[in-house]
DNA sequence: AATGAATGAGCTTTCATTCAT
DNA sequence: AATGAATGAAAGCTCATTCAT
């Protein structure tokens, strides 16, 4: 009788305010100090909302995190997105590495933290994984789609756009983390889009 | 030069064995279930000694950490050095970054979780985070002089060997951690070489 | 005579009915999950009402366990009573107490768990104990009388009045609830029928 | 890997020890006032030791009532037998029920608040409510084979053995806690006395 | 009169760390 | 050096009660 469906699913204007504000608090204290550097104490007030009512929105503590997952899968999928519905034929294929990069440099630059939280609890945590591999998979298959509209071969495209894809996203951490001064970054991302134009010829 | 007032530095024989025996049972431990998922007590059990003397060895759980770090670092970097040891004039470009990836991937299945949970913590430790741009430096700097003795080019080298540890390692993760069953693997694995070949060409 | 500034007395018909609507779910609710296995969400949800109007119409949790305390006593006076009233001289003793066991039975079977909630909370809540005790002393009272009229000696009577209704209950509890399979239960009923017809000769 | 076993099994004095103030507090505070009435910080309290080490020595609150249970059942247990060990052939049936009598009386006037505690929680917890029938078990049993030693016949013994001690304890129920004033509890003694040593004749 | 979102004190429980032995 | 019992701050979570609508 008891613990059954207690969580609200927010109809209400108030309520979806209040459930977006946490997970917004979420997504910002996650960002800054990671999943285990916080408390839902801390999420509540960030949000400005009481404790008790984050556990009217939200089962526990990874389930805010799950929601604050979501929102991250869309913010770094959209740009990338848009870029690919941007090019129309014939594409300009010496500038569509640089484009992109730029994009997912950008990305990075916004989210690094975050990242490296959600992907380090992909590690231990089933459920955090599979959203993973769910947005990899989603954003190959979107991808691949577009570019063979575009008119590129489809031989081996997902393992390309993959490939494309994971380097990029090496690099951009690179660029935007690790900064280590005997590294020309620019000669760097000069190679990097060399590469990646050469893998799609 | 420091003296810890309380942290032992272990002379004798006896107290080097237990001290490895933490580290060894952090290792462990933390590769299985990650910084998080546990607690000193386990790490104390899985080693066999009591709780308390963990703390004659180790500042902290994070002490504990690092020295895992370090045992990683070497773990993950020797068979890397190896293979660039082994290299003799003339260089068999064609096979190197298949020896190369071979390895790469190899580190990668038997450090998986360990590499993400060190990874992730790098994100808010800056101790951790240091010393994993001192590995990268190390590898870098290493691997480009023996590439130099071995004539390869200067040309933007230290740019290069890093996209290259980068590619391998993201390609490495996708190999052995994702598995998405749309993707050739071994498609994937020959397009990586290829692109890697290219780039020292 | 009082005046609580802010509980509603209803007078309206749909008032009314909707704190019994309360009152009800909080004996379905008691009964089965007992006071500290519940709460007052789940009582509104069970009354079909919302959290907030609960304290319109009581003061607080303990306000509405009182309350179904009220209908818990009259739902297990009530049968007593009616077989007293139905009661005519001569009475058949030997009839008399296998009447009143079944009766007694009867209400400990639809009332077992909520007769043990009710008592523990007497333990410990002045107010609770102090109902029973009234309801004690009106039943004895009340049956007392009645004898009399039937023609009972009035000797020592309240007290074995009081001790046959708590034999009865002890009795009916064990039928009911306990069932350990080393006792003939309808032996026992005999037993105790003896007792208590002996008891009022 | 984690939480498997936590529970000490204190074997050295000083676990012992610590184990027992901690249930001897809970048998304390929960006479006091009852198990919802207070918490683990107060039960800690009064053992005079931290929070923290109560869970480890107990799973939960409940494994503490667990056991203060047994430690219950032993203290109201004990006077029984110990009057029933007592006995020698022939036995003096007009003092038997009296003496039992005085000595459960005594049981419920040391034991009163936690009786109904635990009684109340058997309702609701299987575990607890296990006990009980086991105590009933081992009680009955005891006595009744007690009872043919001193030459009492054995038919329906149980059930009368059964019938006895609740008859008993509703008694000492009244005796000690309910105290009506229009009830004259030495006749009711009387009363149950001599209905008792009818049902052993 | 009614709603149900919101509050926040208080509870149970965990765990890095210390300390008596 | 070593033990493992003990500490206590802090975390996650619940729920009686209030309040804006």
């Amino acid at each position: 009788m008891k613990s059954e469906n207690k969580i609200r699913q927010p109809k209400q204007e108030r309520s979806i305010e209040t459930k977006s504000k946490i997970i917004n608090a979420g997504y910002k204290v996650f960002s800054t100090v990671g999943y285990y550097g916080t408390n839902t104490a801390e999420i509540a007030k960030v949000a400005g909302v009481s404790t008790g009512i984050v556990y009217g929105y939200f089962k526990d503590k990874r389930d805010i995190l799950l929601c604050v997952l979501d929102i991250y899968i869309d913010t770094v999928t959209k740009p990338i997105f848009d870029v690919m519905e941007g090019l129309s034929v014939p594409v300009d294929t010496a500038l569509l590495m640089p484009t992109m990069m730029e994009e997912v440099i950008g990305i990075h630059e916004r989210n690094q933290r975050l990242h490296h939280t959600l992907h380090s609890l992909a590690a231990n945590d089933e459920g955090v994984n599979a959203k993973f591999i769910d947005l990899e998979l989603s954003v190959t298959e979107k991808i691949s789609a577009r570019l063979i509209e575009l008119g590129q071969s489809g031989d081996k495209l997902p393992e390309k756009v993959h490939v494309a894809m994971n380097v990029m996203q090496a690099f951009a951490h690179e660029y935007v983390f690790d900064k280590h001064d005997y590294i020309d970054y620019e000669a760097m991302r000069g190679l990097v889009c060399k590469m990646l134009t050469d893998l799609f010829e």
